[in-house]
DNA sequence: CGGTTAACGGGACTACAGACCCGTTAACAA
DNA sequence: TTGTTAACGGGTCTGTAGTCCCGTTAACCG
């Protein structure tokens, strides 16, 4: 993220390399969408970003790291969300981010295919996590502002209600044939707030969310 | 399942032809657990299996044919379920037993890699459909039983119960480093239940709820 | 039983992903 | 500028996953 100075014994993240990583990253993307997540490989992806391949070996060695990095780039490119006054609303609003994005046929294999590369691989699995644990705290105020407004118990886990929004979309996203409509949304949303007013995401005690 | 008669140009599943799928499936498994999806290669799996690795080339082609022949099998594999009085001790009971076979490490990559396969070939996403169509489908009846007892409204679709219950347990193990624990399977199970309860799983018309 | 042939299995062959070597380019400091 | 060296890239080599050929085994039938 900030501008290193460059001792001798110092990485050099200047021009050249930052145009490679992204020309590589943009390539794999594509060979993604192209040839999905099992067939690619790395030479084929550096003659997509015109780099050398001992390049994309040295760099990144396996296709697991690779996309480990594009996690990095995608969490790292943060999305703005809505506050309307309600938490419904906002829960809506945040299913049907969610829900298109996963529909749509780009973004949607770009996100299975980091959720293959997670579980073959441990690094990846971690990029996951953090781009995820981001993701879901950027919801979180929605929840806390439900919390004052008094719509839902006091002591309620704001990620696990949003993380309750997301689930059922990526579930049936991975699991069944059945298209990723706006009903599908709308219903995600409206589970997770019946069972938030319930209090089903109330902590059991004084235990931070995240352990 | 069947025994089928022999006549000229016919399949041969017999004696040999079962033995040999029966010992590379379990070769597979035991691979899978040892070192993970994205290494296995058949080579070593008709090796561990005591096969002709031409037979596990011609029998399967390629890893993913042979992880969706692996659905195949899992699916046959029915599981009894619990009928208790109540709704929610119904899906706890399911959240639980997902929960424990998630948590398993076994079991836990087994499932992990199957829907890796999923995303990478669409004949292992049809089986892995299938698998998850008769398991979902295993546990509608408690949820029809709820909607006689009057628990949970008139044109409540058991499917989707029985997935809300499923969902957050895999979301929680595909995107997140948290422990499938029981707390995590009894807070789902109580969301889906609230959620039903508040009607969101009821079919917008006299629509079918499998498309 | 014996004949037919689907299915198995050993071993040779091939293509290519990934490793390695070493000369070239261009960041960064002075 | 100029020097230093991190990082890039072309070319070559190698291990091995996957294919092919052909002889062998054992299901299934009559």
């Amino acid at each position: 993220m900030g501008s290193e100075r460059a001792e001798p014994g110092t990485i050099r993240p200047g021009g050249r390399t930052a145009r490679v990583r992204a020309a590589v990253l943009r390539a794999a993307e594509d060979a993604l969408i192209e040839v999905g997540f099992s067939r690619l490989d790395l030479t084929d992806i550096a003659r997509r970003a015109g780099v050398g391949k001992t390049t994309v070996y040295r760099r990144w060695g396996t296709v697991t790291r690779l996309m480990a990095d594009m996690l990095l780039e995608m969490a790292a490119q943060s999305l703005p969300r809505t506050e309307t006054g309600s938490l419904l609303s906002d829960m809506q609003a945040h299913a049907r981010l969610v829900q298109r994005t996963l529909a749509d046929p780009r973004q949607g294999a770009l996100f299975k295919a980091v959720i293959a590369a997670a579980i073959c691989d441990s690094r990846a699995a971690e990029a996951l996590h953090r781009f995820y644990d981001i993701r879901i705290r950027e919801w979180a105020p929605c929840v806390e502002q439900a919390i004052e407004r008094g719509e839902i118990p006091e002591g309620t886990d704001p990620c696990e209600v949003v993380r309750a929004v997301s689930a059922p979309l990526y579930y049936r996203l991975l699991t069944t044939a059945y298209p990723l409509d706006e009903a599908a949304a709308d219903r995600a949303a409206e589970a997770a707030v019946a069972a938030a007013r319930a209090g089903v995401f109330r902590r059991p005690l004084a235990s931070p969310s995240q352990p």
